[in-house]
This record gives C-alpha cells, structure tokens and sequence, in this order.
DNA sequence: TTCTTATCTCTACATTTGTAGAAACAAATA
DNA sequence: TATTTGTTTCTACAAATGTAGAGATAAGAA
C-alpha cells in the first residue's frame, strides 16, 4: 500500500510534528490552505491504509503517524532501486552521487558517514 | 510533468532497449503481459507528455525515449530531496546508507567514488 | 489481389485521486 | 441554556489512471 501524493504531503507534516490535532495541521499548510475537509478526507483515507492512528478527544483527534519517515522512504527507495536500478543499490548510489549536487563539505561528511559505517560492521 | 506507474513501467523498457517497437515492447513484459491496445494507449499518452518520440514505418512506429533514464531520476529525486528532506543531499544521502543494506563491499566501492568525485573537484 | 496479422486510433469504463460542500455534533462561550 | 466554532462523517464530483474492446489500416503472406 502506498500513499498519494496529496497523502505523503500530510504525512510530511504529521512526521514533523509527531502528532498533530486537525487545527495544527491546517496551520502547517502554507497559503492557500485547503479545505479543513479535504485535509479530513485524506486524514481518513491515510487512517483506512493504516499509515495513521489517532487518539480521540471528544469530538476532535490527536493524529500520529503510524510508519516511520525512515521505514516509509527505505520502503520506497528499495522499490525504485528493484525497478529502475537493477536491483543494486550501488548502481542507484553511484547514480546519486552524480546526479545530485553535492557540495565539497557534504561529500566530505558523507565519505565519513561510510567510513563509520564500515568501521562499524568490521569486527 | 510526471508519469504514472504504468507508464514509467514502459518507460524502463524504453530506456533499456533504446528504441522498440510495439512487438519489442511486448515481448519485454512478463507474463501476463497487458493487451496491446493498453500498451499502445500508455505511450500515446507519453507521447502526449513529450516523454516518448517516434519514427513511422508504415502502420508501425518505433519509440524512444525524448528523457534520459539519468535526468528523470534525478528530477524526481529532486523532488523527493526537497520535499521530504529538507531540501538536503546530504540529509538523504545519510538516510541512505543506513536504510539500504549495501554490502561491505558496495560501501567500500561507494567510499571509492565518492573519493574519486573529490580528487576531481580538487584544482 | 485477396486474406491475415500487427498496430494504431477512438471510445469506454471502473477505480483512484484531489478537492470540498452539507450536515451532524461536541466543546467552548455567551 | 443557547449559540458559536472547530471537527468529523457522508456524499459528490471532476480529473487522472489502468485497462482494454471495436474498428480502421498498412504490410506481408497466400
């Protein structure tokens, strides 16, 4: 089950946020803001494919994330690598590497990230 | 302008063959393959989108790509940097070694290009 | 030259997605 | 307690998406 983009942008701000009651959420959306409708609509569309949960509070509800940004993202990610990238997820990190613009400094942290990363697993 | 699921499916197949026709595109897909005319109404409408060009041979076509695999992935990462990543590379390049289980050795081959895109910025 | 086959266009239609009004309703307020 | 306000559900509907049949047509086979 995936989410909509519509969906995944609500999801956004849930993430962010934590939880969130339908009044923070409508404050998060920049201008124009949709209808308090719509955003209930999608809220409730994203509780059915349990992506959220929610607390009540009489009338109203503390919506939380069910799934993780992380988990949500490498469960996208490994989608796309299996469809478009041979299954190899070197092949999408080298493409990334030169398809992004990474600057100087980021690629420096991220050759450190790696480098840990390898330490890590050593012993 | 974006494609859709299906459509970036016959897209795959586009860009790994170059150029098909119809009966190429068929015989790409695994069983059970979707009807010819379903096929036929998905590049129309890439077409339409300016994603897919042609050459006519009589009653046939032969279809290629007008979008590199390369520039289409890297739009759309774009996309999914700066909208759910803070508009950071790097934030998701970090995300991305810790959620995609590459091996010692990928990190290894990673860690050497990323090295290498240093050695050639460097004056 | 007629028949067959592959491919194309046009049309269709169910499902999903984006968006929101109307009405119900609970909580806060007057 | 009556009214206002925010929130929810239900319903709706246009547009996008996935899928494919019917019929036209061109190329190749008989």
């Amino acid at each position: 089950m995936k989410l909509t983009e519509a969906e995944e942008n609500v999801m956004g701000y849930l993430w962010s946020m934590e939880n969130a009651f339908m009044k923070d959420l409508l404050e998060a959306f920049p201008e124009p803001k949709p209808a308090p409708t719509t955003v209930a609509t999608l809220l409730r569309r994203m509780i059915d494919k349990n992506f959220v949960g929610y607390r009540t509070y009489g009338n109203s509800r503390e919506y939380y994330p069910l799934v993780s940004k992380h988990d949500y993202f490498s469960t996208h990610l490994e989608g796309l690598i299996s469809n478009h990238f041979d299954s190899s997820a070197a092949q999408f990190a080298s493409f990334f590497t030169t398809s992004t613009n990474l600057s100087t400094d980021e690629l420096e942290d991220l050759k450190a990230l790696i480098e840990q990363q390898l330490k890590d697993r050593k012993p």
